[in-house]
This record gives C-alpha cells, structure tokens and sequence, in this order.
DNA sequence: CTCAAAATGATAGACGTCTATCAGAAAATG
DNA sequence: CATTTTCTGATAGACGTCTATCATTTTGAG
C-alpha cells in the first residue's frame, strides 16, 4: 500500500538494489536481460523514484535567475512582485531564485548581464528578450553551458532558446477585436491606437484585430503612439471630433495615461457617448480606470501565471522532461470591472515555518 | 552563499543542534533566551527548513482523496481527468491522490463513501458537497479526525469546512450581464435561463447578471429548465417567436444541447438575426459550439485550474500553513473563439523519470 | 578448461531533517 | 549546601536516494 522505493522494486525483479540503481539512472554495464527484469519490475509496481529524496542525496538545488527590466512601468514591476512572491514560496524545495535588474530598452546592457551570469552556477535563466547579435551571442554561450535559457514576453528567434513564455497576441488582438464586433452590432466606426506597428507584438495584436471584427465595422488607420501619453491623448481627441459616432478603441500598447486623460474629458462633456474602450495589462492604473468605468474590457497577459509557468517550464527541463508544444502559450484573458481578479497581495506573510 | 542548515543556525546561535531542533519544532523544554538566540540566527541567517528532508525523515506523505460524482456530464469528466494528471505530476513529491467516485445527486451516497474515509490515513479530502445532515455529520467527524476537508464547485455551510475552492458565481453572472449589455447598446431584450433557481449558484448567477445588466435592456422572465435539454430549446423556440428581436440569451445552468438545436435551427432559417449567447462551462461540446460560431461568449470556472488550487491548498494546511481569505476564490474566465485556451491534453507522457 | 572481461552484489557515507535517549550541566528549591 | 528540577549537549538510527568502491560471480573467448 505504501509507495514502493528501489529496495522494493530490486527485491521484486531479483536482482540488488546496485543493479537497480545502475539501471535507474543508467550507469551501464548491466545486462541486457537484467534490465528488462528491473524495468518490468518499475512497471509492475509503479514505482516512481522519489525526487526530493533524489534531489537531497545529489545536493542538487535549482538555481534560476529572472533579468527583468528596471523600467518605471508598473507591468514590470508586478512581474518582479511576482517572481519574489514565487521564490518565498519554492524556496523550502530546494529551488532559489534571484531577480537582476536590466537596464531597459538596452540590448548591450542585457547582453552584459546575460554575460555575467555565465559562471553563476545556474541551471536556468529568463530573460524578456531584446533581438541583438550579441544578446543572441551571450545566450548560445549559456546553453552551451547546459543553462536552460527562456524568453519571457518578447521572444528572440525560436531556434536561440529552448522555450518561450508568452501572451499569444494574435488570439489577443482577435479577443478585441472580437469585443468591439460586439459592441458594434449594427456596423460603426473604430479606433486601433498602437505603439508602434514595427514591434512585432503590437503588429501581432492589430493583425488579430482586423481578423475578427466584424465586415460591417470600419477600422481606422492605426495610430501609432509611440507609447507616449500625449500623443495618445491627442490621438483620442481629434478622432472623436471627426467621428463623433465613434463606437470603440483599442489600445494596442502603452501610454495608457494619455487615453485616461482623453476619456475622462469625454465623459465629463455630454457631447459623445462615450466609446467602449479596450486595452491591455490590468496593472494598478488600468485596474483603477476598469473600477470606475472608465474603460470597459483589459486583455491581460497574467504576469504571475507567466512566471509560474516559467518555473514550471524550467524545473522540468532541468528534470531532464520535455515540454509539452503549447506549453508557454499564455491565452488572453479578458476582464471586465466584474470578474477582475484580486490585486496582487504584497506580503502574505505565512506563519511561522511549522 | 549555499543554503544555511539547521546546523549552521545552532552554531550560530552558540547552541548545540539538538537545542535549535527543540526550538525548530516546538518541543519544549528550553529556556527563555536560547529560544531567542534561535530565533534570531534563523532570521539573521535566513534559514528555511528544508521541507523535503523534513517530510523524507518524518516519513510522511501526503494522502489526498476526492470525490468526484460519477455524473455523465462532461464537465466532472474534465475535472477528474484533471485530478488524474495532477496526480502524476505530483507523485513523486510525495502525494498520493485517489479518486473516489460518488452517484450523482445523492447526498447518502456522498454521505456513505465520507464515512467510508475516516479510517483511512487520509490527510484531505475534496468534494462537491451536497448540503444535509448526514454529509455534514460525516465531514465533521472526518474534520475532528484532523483531516482536512475541501468543498469543490458546491459548498456546504461555510463553518462546516476547512475551505472552499469554487466559483465567484456573482461575478460570474455580472460578467454575462456585461457581455450582453455590451451587445445591446441601444437597448433590446434579453433572455435568462437557469436550471433552477433553488440551487444557489444558479441563483448567485443570476442575481449577478440583473446587477450588471444596463438599464435599458430588458431582461424578460427567467425561465427554469430543470437542465433538460428539451425544456431549453423549447424556451428559445417560443422566446423567439413571441420577440423576434432578441438580442441575447443567457444560460445559467446545463442543459446545453437542447440550446444548441434551437440556436441552429435559428442559424438555418433566415428569419431572425441569431441573438448573442452567453453560456457556462467550456467542454467539449461547448467548445465545439463556440468554434463553428453558434454561441459567442463562454463563462469558465477552469476545473484544472481549481484542482490544482485545492491540492496546494490541501498541502498548505497539511504544513501548518493559514490560506489567505479569498484563496478559494475562482475568478470566472471569459472566452471567446479567439481566446479558448488548448483542450486539455489526455495523455501527455512525460519521458521516463531521468 | 583457463583467464580475462563483464556483470552483479554488498555496503558505506552522504544529503538535511526528525525522533529518541542518555548523560551531564546549570538553575532553582529548600 | 544538598537536592531536585530544568535545561543542554551528544549522538544514533531512520527516511529514500546517490555515488563510489571492492569483492565476488557469471559469461564468453580462446
């Protein structure tokens, strides 16, 4: 009834727990038929090696490090929240993590830290891909090293890294899309704000847009924002003046400050009815806007389950398994001021260690 | 710069090992100010015990068992496949999962198979409740045993158990409500179906949706289909007719074909323009409506995602640990066509362990 | 049949912790 | 001060596995 250990399954295929062992974790130098006996034996008895008591024995622990960028923007700043909620908790099973902070938008920075971790002893690192030689450079270096190296929201090319964790920004933009064909059933006018089209994420997002909004809507050109509030604002503005029947907007990327200014001056003038806005990332400025309903849907790319699934996908590949195909496609999710989930708690201190 | 043990503390502390052990694990018998001086190295050194080694000599492991009715509905199929796959996963971390199936709708059936655990070493059980006399009698000699004891999906009398892991039905209902209001800007009419009305998430569901529903929609007389098949699309045949401009349909509970047929025949005949359909639950056959375009908007309670949530809530307070207050709390998932995540996989072998 | 090569068995020490026991030291009691 | 009581230290064996070593048996080739 107790869960067999090797002792057991030795015991049952007839042969010592050395033999067993050697096969376990092939050692070699057994013979053909004795092996066959000890894997009958796994079999038979379902045994399954205990892997804390492995990892004990080997005085293996994990050790991954997360570059995630020193930026302002609050969307970093949970995913950093994140990772140190994530290693509190993994830190009692042998798995340490640690957080560097990269300068942002700096491919040679990324690369400098990416080079430094070279000789830190690490079985894995993720890192939000920046696409330069040398960063490419700097990973192939690592992996070659036997570190795990995975991409975490912005991927590099997919032969340079052994997974990626990422929002599937096609399904993303069609989910807006998809919202505002809603919203418009009797055909409209609607606005896709981006950061910039030449991001291959955003491209991505707008091109989903267009996939699944409806034939009877109208989509402006896009309007590249370049991230900046005021241009987004702006933006907002003069395209309400020329259509005040606009009936939706996306916002493909950042500077979301800018739309909130812009929808709150709608509001507060009678004149429009206000547009059914869509955006990304429900960070702490956005959560605030989707409360008081100022905007009406965010498409979130869940940054604790993303790096929950890195470590997922990290611990498995140092575990020697291989990933499932879709394993870090990370599907949209869409809130609205109803079914927002909880802001992430700052310190859920658990008790005293038992 | 490796992981301070418990023999590290105790020197720290000026102690001997079996000092700081008594400390460590609340044995007694130790004056006052070696307890500080413990206490202090741990913080002061960041020690955590290492939960693997602990659980290795203490022999333990964890036994876990739910219940699962043995209903033909897809939606239990799902979840146990899902406690299936979680079981594997976890096996080797000690954790042993059983599956209890338990006839349907039958509080002495439930009630028979509880009182059946109670000498059975288990350290958790999981179940979806059903609210009498005799269940809740079982659960609490089950709980005065130490066993913890999880409702799923359904609860019971909250003080009855250790947790609930389950729905936020009136966000649920209120996303819905959203979703139609947001299909319906100029007003029109909408239609509610439930199972039942008694059963409390079904009433929870659709109190949420008049909360979130706007002001000029009307939503006409919930209809109450027993979750038979031919109740519900009688309902949407004869809705139709008598309001042939319908905007959108909610249902509540099961009883999913019989909408399915009626909404094709819909689909079929160019009479009326098909109205927006939100419905629960993303299985199979769900899944497939919302792929051909037949409904719009599905409403997920994730039932991977909620065994997963009760297994480390199970081994959270197997540890001695406190769940933090919404901790059950599942946050309804909107999906449309363009967002559903992957069908669960059925058997994704992992290679054999390394 | 002989001898080397191949395969197997036996076993010890480690990993970090738990539990238990026993002896000795320090503190409190009268 | 003598005697309890309370506290502390030391240590051993266990948990399931890994790694390594050495001795022994079996096999196969000549």
């Amino acid at each position: 009834m107790v869960k067999p250990t090797l002792m057991d399954v030795a015991a049952a295929a007839g042969v010592s727990y050395a033999t067993a062992d050697r096969v376990l974790n092939r050692r070699g130098g057994v013979a053909e038929k004795s092996v066959l006996r000890v894997l009958a034996a796994i079999e038979q008895l379902g045994y399954t090696r205990d892997v804390t008591a492995a990892n004990l024995a080997r005085g293996r622990s994990y050790n991954y490090a997360f570059l995630i960028p020193a930026q302002a923007g609050a969307f970093f700043g949970e995913m950093r929240a994140a990772v140190k909620a994530e290693a509190k908790a993994r830190a009692s099973q042998r798995i340490n993590i640690t957080i560097e902070e990269v300068p942002a938008f700096n491919s040679d920075g990324l690369a400098e830290v990416l080079e430094s971790c070279i000789d830190r002893d690490l079985s894995g690192i993720c890192l939000v891909a920046i696409n330069s030689p040398r960063v490419r450079k700097a990973i192939q270096a690592l992996r070659s090293k036997g570190v795990f190296v995975l991409t975490l929201v912005a991927d590099t090319q997919s032969d340079s890294r052994d997974a990626y964790i990422g929002l599937d920004n096609l399904a993303a933009g069609r989910t807006a899309g998809r919202v505002l064909s809603l919203a418009s059933r009797d055909g409209g006018v609607v606005l896709p704000i981006a950061g910039s089209l030449d991001a291959a994420d955003h491209a991505l997002r707008f091109k989903g847009f267009k996939q699944a909004i409806a034939f009877d809507v109208t989509v402006l050109p896009v309007i590249e924002s370049y991230d900046r509030p005021e241009n987004v604002a702006e933006a907002v503005r003069s395209t309400l003046e020329a259509h005040p029947n606009l009936i939706g907007i996306y916002s493909i990327g950042s500077g979301q400050n800018g739309l909130f200014t812009a929808l709150s001056e709608v509001q507060k003038s009678a004149t429009y009815q206000r547009p059914v806005v869509v955006l990304h990332d429900l960070v702490g400025s956005v959560r605030t806007a989707l409360t008081i309903g100022l905007v009406d849907a965010v498409i979130d790319q869940k940054p604790d389950q993303q790096i929950a699934r890195a470590l997922d996908a990290m611990k498995a590949l140092s575990d020697g398994e291989t990933l499932p195909a879709d394993f870090g496609t990370i599907v949209p999710s869409l809130y609205f001021q109803d079914n927002m989930p909880p802001a992430p708690a700052d310190g859920p201190e658990k008790g005293p260690s038992l």
